[in-house]
DNA sequence: TGATAACCGAGACGGTACGTCTTGTCTTGTT
DNA sequence: AACAAGACAAGACGTACCGTCTCGGTTATCA
């Protein structure tokens, strides 16, 4: 795990006009080559200067750590999110087809590969889970419950469960499952664990 | 994050009779001490051997890694994992029971510090997930499986939806909000997860 | 003897312009220091960058071993190798006050020390022995055989007589007797030799 | 050089009747084979032992340090010293076969290899220094210094010439040769020393 | 002729130092 | 001022040996 980390020392803010686009660049597909190559965990600064072409201090200029940088190259992957839900009035398909994108992603070994070092590091990085929390979490659960929100108006959800609960039935035996490996994340699993957690929510 | 581990070297194995029952215990009480200390990251096999007043090699010559070590620990806290949980016949008491406890002990600081770090570890160290996997959560998960199954005899459950399902409705929620700190984990939130969730799992 | 070296790794060469003064001799200082504590035996890389505040690894990037290191010292205390000898044209006192000056050095304790730590490290590291021959006996036997060319010339040496020949009569039972601690090393030793050697030198 | 050595502890002697011919004999011969494949420097206690098929307290019961166990194979190799030198009346005849003999020594890789071993070790191990002293030159020396005298007895040495320093007139040339490596050391050069020393010693 | 002590093989032990690695900062030109 | 390059202090890594210390298992005297 972590090599004791001194923690990076408080240094006036930079001037993000001068930033040179190159060297941001650069880094950022460096780290994204090297994640790929030698997975997260043996990933090291010194590396991605060195493919980089860049200086150490130019890292260091711009991201507090090692995660910070493989943050922005994994957002830079996903795309933005926070995209709001399908809507088409059928709740279950909707959840369907966004349950069935999770699986697919986390089943994407690359996309799997970022996510467990993002999980890792979350554990004893309060900035680094703050700042994942803030841009990737919580955007996605609004658009979820919102969703969810829609669901429960038009009369399809019990108005007495709450809509956090609702999201943890649908998606914490996913995360669960993809966190422990216990059985393979399939979209006949969604589908099964859909039907329950549906009639757990629906109106009664 | 992890210092790029080499991996330990090959060797053969060490003959278990001639252990040092003393070397043993002192470096477990030594890892207990400094994990509390200063957490699971900022430990080090040196600082280890140092207050066990043993040498390294010792260390080296039983367990794999640092993880490993932590583990053992761990274990030795938690005392037997699989226990069989509590029948009294009422499904939702002896539910209730089981996971107010297990959030207790996630709500524990020191547990809590430990099982983020495992967590964490899991992440990247194959080794070390198959035997967490092993020894902590197959025997807990087959523990409650089981309960499940007597509960699915006597007509307690929906005799469609699978154990494993069952098992992740009832405890993904809570690992999900754990992992994710979104929202504390309460008794509260227990008695209403327990209602959502026995709705989907209740016979038809 | 040497604790089995895996010898250090090749690396590629740093950049002499961008070595640190302050360090390069705080490593000198704190070398000298631990030789004459210590000895050299006992002398270790740990311990030399612990008393200077180095990192270990700003030695192993400028020398290649411990004992490059000390050999820096000696060269520094014992000042320019390679002095011409004085001639005054009395062959005999100026060989003499030379000896002198060779066993008062073999003397004193702090040479003494260092230069037998030399001798042993030179019997197993081919790359220290050719370091010390170019920069400690080379230039110093060359000055050597230099006074006795001119002596040759002025006809006080028998002609015969090999250049190296004749530097090893006369120090050579020097050096032994050194080495091998059967007597001391006195100035009436010199003498006693000096009036053999010469016998075996001078014109027939 | 030497790894910083603790000193063996004191401990009361064992039994030299009980000993273990076989085990006796398999630490010599490992050490020999090991020696030849490594060099002294790269050569343990753990090899020895392991080779030897012997448990490494063996070896400290019997021989107090890695030189020690060396010595004993020189030894067994090299066979009796101090054996008196030839006299056939011809001093310089006799002193020839001698050098030749030394020379050829020095010559063997093998020897060489034991040797420089030895002469570095003596450096800082002044109990060793002593033992090798008193086992192999003392006796050496005084067989010589016999022999010198003879001549001298006979009329064909100066008789105010010390014999110690008649001795290193004679064989220090060559062991500063050997050690320095600055020439090769050939039988045409022990000629020529000998020419030149005993110009110095002969009766004026 | 046991018993009983010594030596033996094996190898775990507490240590020390090794030489390497990475971290995050600092320094030195360059652009 | 940001940059590339890379030296620097710090300190953990995992390994190699050190010399000591059990632990059974043979011998080989002596009671």
């Amino acid at each position: 795990m972590d090599a004791p980390t001194n923690g990076p020392r408080e240094r006036r803010a930079p001037n993000p006009q001068r930033r040179s686009e190159r060297a941001h660049r650069a880094i950022l597909d460096a780290t994204a080559e090297l994640v790929g190559e030698v997975g997260y965990a043996k990933l090291t600064m010194e590396a991605i200067a060195a493919r980089a072409k860049v200086g150490k201090q130019t890292i260091y200029r711009w991201w507090p750590s090692k995660a910070a940088v493989v943050l922005d190259v994994f957002e830079r992957r996903t795309g933005t999110p926070g995209d709001p839900l399908p809507d088409t009035g059928d709740l279950a398909a909707d959840l369907r087809t966004v349950l069935y994108a999770t699986v697919d992603e986390f089943t994407d070994p690359e996309t799997d590969r970022v996510a467990r070092a993002f999980t890792a590091e979350i554990q004893h990085d309060p900035d680094l889970a703050a700042t994942v929390t803030e841009r990737l979490t919580r955007p996605n659960n609004e658009a979820f419950r919102e969703r969810l929100r829609a669901a429960r108006d038009a009369g399809q959800l019990d108005p007495d469960i709450g809509l956090d609960l609702a999201l943890e039935l649908l998606t914490g035996p996913i995360t669960q499952r993809w966190l422990t490996r216990t059985a393979p994340l399939t979209h006949a699993y969604v589908d099964e664990l859909l039907a329950a957690a549906l009639r757990a929510l629906g109106p009664r």
